[in-house]
RNA sequence: GGGGGCAUGGCGGAAGUGGUAGACGCAGCGCACUUAAAAUGCGCAGACGGCGACGUUGUGGGGGUUCAAGUCCCCCUGCCCCCACCA
């Protein structure tokens, strides 16, 4: 074999890729609006992955995502689309503010290196991305637009201003999202424990559109279940009641206050042995005895210093104090006495609860703690037993002890009983959501600017549009303490009122970088536009996104702010669709091979184990624990994607990722199989090698074009166009909806291996035809590969589009077809034997040639079957 | 506690509406080529029994429906993910 006819992925692939740039391939076509043209309008497909923090390095994670992206997008091209696959930067937030504090430098400079650099590791993979589109959130011509769209909020009355206890980060010395915080009340960045504090905080009023974001979940059949289920969850929708408490002195006379309770089971409320207030509750203090005064507080102080994890753990004891006052039961006049706890939260419902111990299982734990009746006022139905020892009875069942309602079913007397409590005045029916608005205010220098003014006269003013963007000033030195760094730069916060004229100081927050990523889909149809975010008509055309792709990380808070979004500014007339992403595929993370020393705990770098069968500490000679893990540089088990492209190219890699597992699993990284991928490329070389040895040429100036076989076709070239038409059928199958990668490289395996046997022998149309196909069908996965190929095969003269221009091939169903088909020969059920019967056999016919069989002959035993199951084309099973 | 998902060879994974379980690949074994090795090519390969043709068994466990079950139904076990003192 000569030098140059060796596959060297590293010489052709920086060669195509330059190339194709030059050819400027990936560019989206314009689309074009005339109607005259509609005739020949490409139909619009709008493939997207999830963009990237710049980190400055790229992982596989990244490298999976937008790898299956690239194929979804190459596919579409194929077959015909006006493809957009854009690219861009989620470039603010803290890591850049860090690096600011730590090493000086400028987190704009910071940014943009690390963008320089990750964008050439991904052009590395040979991704079909229109790089003219390329955005990113922390440059000023794109933040304008994100302040831009905050003022819409604001005029919509969807973002306001509210003093609210918020989540502190005293390491980051900022505030959090409660979504940013983790389970065990620790900040998701810093790792810190979270404090509380209260703050004037900006939230947009996301709760105005928890119904619709609710509802409209069934309309995303294109997302996986779970994404939506999980979106359900979290805005938890409940129906209940809200009840009102009178509270009333000793004497029995009420005071004019009232408790609000809320409660999702208003046909307990005959049950209530006393009511429970939050510690933070604002009637809390008025309504505390002097007597109870002392304990009451150093309660609500005690309640103050546990962490939200250690008070809200469900194992948690349950602890309260009386506060000295007593509410009358609106339903049956009963008076209860008043108490706060810890387990009642001050941020869901009205921050009280009624006590219905018989009824509710932590209600049922309170009250034996501190002996309080237990009534019980449901049954199940059929029975007058007590059902609740040991527990709380929380299903439903029949009332008792509850005057007129005794007897109802527990859904029925829940509508009666609201009924009675609306028409007398004590409570009325109410939705009660877990979902919180968000909190969109961060104490940060490298966020986007809030963009309003306070006034002392005219109060919260907004920037006019015309003075957007309001910049980040530059050359700020960071602390990293104390706060919020713009509110330190006298000279930027302090500025004219645009409304009045006085001295009136700039808003210092900086908006949550979801707030960035909640647009950045829309940009890309018009990323240049300078009057508009978007243009009303580039949106339309190109979103809805046909397939988004990326982490399941992002299942709950960027999906879900994303979808409120579109849905303000469908209500804004900026959009006319309500839902962003209609496919949604949850890539699975890339693991790799991790090692442990179970004893001491510490993570050894696969490089340091000098026998993987038999992993041991250098250190300490201990056995290791071998495990797949999420890669992480703590835990040395990463691989670094330049180094897999420097070594075997970047279709090996793109091979690889795709074959090794379907794209929503997790996938274990093995360099064993990264070398299958490799030594499979390089048969595709060697046989399309074989091919030019043999004269084969796809030349238009050659041989004339595949297809036109003259029949009949020799048994080998019969086989050889099954197979390829096989493929096709099969890779285009897997390609439709579901995206099985996996399955579809195989086919293409198999193709190659059908391919071995047979070229050498195939008349030349059918092997030009077979060469033709394979490539095309592997465009998509190893385009340089493929491309190289083609032009080696002659196929692509100047001026050509190449193979990333060619039409996905269809399915020849005459290639298909067979004279003759194998049948299984079931017996009883069993398999035992096969017969080759005529394709077209009818299921008579198959009956008398299965009987007239070997198999059946033995196995029958001369006994006529009882009974004859005839699957045409599959099976015969004889039952005796 | 609530919700969702998963369980198939040594490993990753395949198996339209029930119809030959284990495609494709990795690792392994044998053979060819080679002085040798690598690379490459060809072949074998769920387990058990048998020289073999074959037979038995087999998709986490137990039942069921069916001519036929990885697939459908019921029960159980294990693992993963999300939510969670949400009243």
């Amino acid at each position: 074999m000569t030098d140059s006819s060796r596959y060297r992925p590293q010489v052709i692939e920086e060669r195509w890729q330059q190339r194709w740039h030059s050819q400027s391939l990936d560019l989206t076509p314009e689309l074009d609006t005339s109607d005259l043209a509609s005739a020949a309008k490409a139909e619009p497909y709008y493939a997207l992955s999830m963009f990237p923090y710049p980190s400055g390095s790229l992982h596989m994670g990244h490298v999976r995502n937008y790898v299956i992206t690239d194929v979804i997008a190459r596919v579409q091209r194929l077959r015909g689309r006006a493809v957009l696959h854009p690219m861009g930067w989620d470039a603010f937030g803290l890591p850049a503010e860090n690096a600011a504090i730590e090493r000086g430098v400028d987190p704009g400079a910071w940014t943009d290196q690390n963008i320089a650099q990750m964008r050439e590791q991904l052009k590395r993979l040979g991704l079909s991305i229109d790089w003219d589109r390329e955005v990113a959130t922390c440059h000023a011509d794109y933040y304008r637009w994100t302040q831009w769209l905050f003022l819409q909020f604001l005029e919509a009355g969807l973002a306001y201003r509210s003093e609210a206890t918020v989540n502190w980060d005293p390491i980051d010395q900022t505030v959090l999202a409660n979504e940013q915080v983790d389970g065990e009340g620790r900040s998701w960045r810093s790792g810190a424990l979270v404090e509380k504090r209260k703050l004037r905080q900006w939230f947009l009023k996301i709760t105005a559109y928890a119904d619709q974001l609710l509802d409209d979940l069934p309309k995303l059949q294109g997302w996986p279940e779970r994404v939506r289920t999980m979106q359900a969850n979290w805005i938890g929708r409940s129906h209940g009641a809200e009840l009102r408490f009178e509270v009333v002195d000793a004497s029995g006379a009420g005071s004019g206050q009232q408790i609000t309770v809320f409660t999702t089971r208003p046909d307990t409320v005959f049950g209530v042995s006393y009511v429970v207030l939050a510690p933070e509750h604002p009637l809390v203090a008025s309504l505390t005895g002097a007597e109870q005064q002392l304990q009451v507080e150093a309660f609500i102080d005690l309640v103050g210093r546990q962490s939200d994890q250690e008070r809200t753990a469900e194992d948690s004891p349950k602890r309260g104090v009386p506060i000295g006052a007593q509410v009358r039961n609106p339903a049956n006049g009963e008076l209860v006495p008043l108490w706060i706890a810890d387990y009642v939260l001050a941020d869901y419902g009205t921050g009280a609860v009624m006590g219905v111990p018989a009824h509710d299982q932590r209600d049922f734990v309170f009250a034996r703690q501190y002996e309080l009746p237990v009534r019980q006022v449901i049954i199940p139905e059929g029975s007058d037993e007590h059902a609740y020892e040991g527990g709380a009875w929380t299903t439903a069942g029949v009332l008792i002890h509850s005057g007129e309602f005794n007897g109802l079913p527990s859904g029925e007397a829940r509508e009666r009983i609201i009924a009675a409590a609306e028409s007398a005045g004590w409570g009325q029916g109410r939705v009660q959501f877990r979902l919180r608005d968000w909190l969109i205010s961060r104490q940060r220098y490298w966020g986007c600017p809030i963009p309003v003014i306070h006034c002392e006269a005219c109060g919260v003013v907004p920037v006019p549009a015309e003075q957007l963007p309001v910049e980040l000033p530059k050359g700020m030195e960071l602390a990293g303490k104390g706060g919020s760094p713009l509110a330190q730069l006298e000279s930027w916060v302090s500025v004219a009122c645009p409304c009045c004229g006085k001295s009136a100081r700039r808003e210092t927050d900086t908006m949550d970088t979801f707030m960035c990523s909640s647009w950045y889909y829309l940009r890309y149809s018009d990323p240049h536009n300078t009057s508009l975010p978007f243009s009303r008509e580039a949106v339309d055309r190109w979103l809805p996104v046909d397939q988004y792709v990326g982490g399941i990380e992002h299942a709950i808070l960027h999906l879900l702010y994303s979808r409120f979004f579109t849905k303000v500014l469908r209500d804004r007339g900026l959009l006319g669709f309500d839902e962003p992403f209609s496919r949604l595929l949850t890539q699975g993370m890339v693991q790799g091979i991790t090692y442990k020393n179970p004893h001491s705990g510490k993570y050894i770098a696969p490089a340091d184990v000098a026998d993987p069968s038999d992993p041991r500490d250098p250190a300490t000679g201990e056995v290791l624990d071998t495990f797949y893990e999420k890669m992480s540089k703590s835990k040395y088990n990463g691989v670094d994607p330049a180094a897999v492209i420097d070594r075997y190219g970047a279709d090996t890699a793109r091979m690889f990722i795709l074959f090794k597992a379907p794209p929503e699993k997790d996938l274990e990284w093995d360099d064993a199989d990264v070398e299958g991928q490799y030594r499979f490329l390089q048969r595709l070389w060697r046989l399309v090698d074989s091919a030019l040895e043999r004269g084969l040429s796809l030349s238009p100036r050659g041989a004339s074009p595949a297809g036109g076989a003259e029949p009949p076709l020799s048994d080998g070239d019969q086989e050889l166009r099954r197979a390829v038409h096989t493929a096709i059928a099969a890779i285009s199958e897997d390609l439709d909806g579901d995206y099985q990668f996996n399955t579809a490289v195989s086919e293409l395996m198999k193709l190659s291996n059908a391919m071995a046997s047979h070229l050498e022998t195939a008349s030349e149309p059918v092997a030009l035809e077979a060469l033709r196909v394979l490539l095309v069908l592997l465009a998509p996965f190893a385009p340089h590969l493929a491309e190289e190929l083609w032009q080696r095969l002659g196929a692509n003269p100047d001026g050509d589009q190449g193979i990333h221009g060619q039409s996905w091939p269809e399915v020849d169903p005459a290639a298909l077809r067979r004279d003759t088909v194998t049948v299984v020969i079931q017996v009883k059920g069993k398999v035992r034997g096969q017969l080759d019967v005529p394709a077209d056999a009818d299921a008579a016919t198959l009956e008398k040639l299965v009987l007239a069989s070997e198999v059946a002959s033995k196995w029958l035993e001369g006994q006529a079957p009882r009974r004859v199951i005839v699957v045409p084309g599959k099976l015969v099973n004889l039952v005796p």
